[in-house]
DNA sequence: GTGAAAGCGCTAACAC
DNA sequence: GTGTTAGCGCTTTCAC
């Protein structure tokens, strides 16, 4: 069918260990076997066969990511870093998104994953309760290593925005704008990046001097429609709220649509900032102010981090003590958290006066 | 290091043959034996090593998908699909995200997947010119099964959206809507899907009577941004413009903000009509009327058919027709489409409370 | 510089 | 029912 080293062999009338030489660029192999051999290689359209050099090597140069919500912006974008930095390292990648139906069998899923002998697994799926607690040493030793996107842990390295600091500075511009009931809608809280976020609001107010009002936290599962809905409902509850942090962009066009519909003038009379940084954002009416993340540059990270231990395993260095990358997201002002106060004007559009 | 085949045979006392039928659920083996053997399986944690069963059976139960613009609502929701319907058909998933680098050495780049055993392809990266010259009968057959995303092609299988139909649904509705001056924003025009939904375009002008006027034209790139700056460009230079087609839902975004910025007010004197689906685009302001896509079910079927034809090359059943899978993307009707005053009272949905 | 032989972990074919 | 043998395509000793 294919062809093999040994065809090759054959045809350029050597063995096929040499060629093996020069197919991995090892060893010395005189120029003109060298060149022999290169040009059946050529016309043969010879290419090693993955699965037998892995079964020998022990090494794949896979490496699996376990993703989830590949449909919303920052997780695919943390895909598409991982990609990236996989390829020019010189590894694939294998995809696959967490499920329930995995979840409820841990166990199952990632014997899969070493079954396929995958050099590495990079595991996005983010932790919920107790979901992550197979991360201890007993599991791990029969483990290919392992990289979190993540809160810290004491056993695998792990990459993590730092999503308290976030929410921290999130929140404080609201202060600094002048907003006095603040509100924050969060992602699905029994998932602990939501939780992080949550504390980041709490911590801003509390340096600001303000006690957190936990009747102003509502929860959505970062989507428009969760948004909408959490927004309708504080606003209803709590008619004096100002401004309200949403953890997520998506969430936060809801946020804006039922601002509108209860008749209220995000940027005059509502302060909102969202959390993830969309390039759509700026475009949303009026332009979000937001948390940017770094979110494609962490997807890198999580490869490097990722490579550097399977190398060391591979050379049996001495373990590595578990490393943390925590990224910074930053800041975007736009119009949405402004504290404007001049009147809104003319046709039958609210026209925003510009900024100052 | 991890335990093998045999030693399981060793520790239950039989031939690793015999345990190889257990684990594949093969042949007949007595019920005393069978249950030593899982237990030792058990106790031991063995599992199969899928390069070598791979190297034997010449089939990795894994398939390739190349990728591109993951980190755009469609393309992510087809990989999803893909995925899901992988993960039950008991295939994994090699991700590539297609790149200009791989574009320019083609035939590397299949030869990689082919190295790493794929048992078929995926082929998302949209056509652009020549790019897909390689799918001719001679490259085809040295290569898996081969589906591809988008246009029929005579050689492989291909799920498409149907592109032109959805511009033409658009289109027509803008025009029932008593709008005059149509204009449309593709994508980037040298992808065949882009040329698609400007052709789609073109035939609902013609059908109702109108010469298209290609004055109307701009391109984008998908994105909020470009939306923008194509809508500014189109207004600027035909302020008579009262309707548009945006042949994506984020570049749509931009398009509203770049009609508020210039005064108009979609869904009153200037209609805009979007393509995708987004869920967001309910909550863009005015709710974008958009064409929605069942894209992740355009995943799973690009699945079953390359499964389909897997099987069949396994069974070495004789060659199948190449199969044509077109999906048929449908209109979803919200404010920015409408004409207000030309309006019957339909339901809340199209009430604009804020405006007059 | 080059080659022969052994073996990675598994399964198919053919014994017994 | 169960075991033996051979071999998938490659690389790694260790010779020559």
């Amino acid at each position: 069918m294919s062809v093999t080293l040994s065809d090759v062999a054959k045809r350029a009338g050597v063995s096929s260990k040499t060629v093996s030489r020069v197919v991995n660029n090892q060893g010395e192999v005189s120029k003109e076997t060298r060149e022999r051999i290169l040009a059946v290689i050529q016309e043969t359209g010879y290419h090693p066969n993955l699965f037998a050099r892995g079964l020998v090597n022990q090494r794949s140069y896979t490496l699996a990511i376990v993703s989830w919500n590949l449909d919303k912006y920052s997780p695919s974008r943390f895909v598409m870093g991982v990609e990236k930095e996989a390829d020019e390292q010189g590894y694939s990648i294998l995809l696959t998104l967490f499920r329930r139906s995995k979840r409820e069998n841990i166990d199952a899923f990632l014997n899969s994953l070493v079954a396929r002998q995958v050099d590495g697994i990079i595991w996005q799926a983010p932790r919920v309760s107790n979901n992550l607690d197979w991360i201890i040493p007993e599991r791990l030793a029969h483990l290919p290593p392992i990289v979190l996107n993540g809160l810290p842990n004491p056993y695998v390295n792990t990459v993590s925005m730092d999503n308290h600091h976030g929410a921290l500075i999130a929140t404080r511009h609201l202060i600094e704008q002048g907003w006095k009931r603040i509100g924050v809608i969060t992602g699905r809280i029994e998932y602990v990046m939501s939780s992080e976020r949550l504390r980041g609001w709490q911590d801003a107010l509390r340096e600001a001097g303000r006690e957190p009002d936990f009747e102003l936290v509502t929860s959505g599962d970062w989507s428009g429609e969760s948004g909408a809905q959490a927004m309708e409902e504080l606003l209803r509850q709590h008619p004096d709220l100002d401004a309200v942090f949403v953890s997520d962009d998506s969430a936060a066009i809801g946020v804006l649509h039922a601002a509108r519909q209860a008749g209220r003038v995000v940027g005059y009379d509502l302060g909102v900032v969202g959390f993830d940084g969309q390039p759509e954002a700026a475009y949303y009416h009026p332009p979000l102010t937001t948390i940017s993340q770094p979110i494609f540059e962490l997807g890198r990270s999580a490869v490097q981090s990722l490579v550097r231990r399977i190398e060391a395993r591979i050379r049996e260095a001495e373990p590595l003590e578990p490393e943390l990358h925590l990224a910074k997201p930053e800041l975007v002002i736009r119009e949405s958290s402004l504290r404007r106060f001049a009147v809104p004007t003319g046709g039958p559009r609210i026209e925003i006066p510009t900024l100052e």
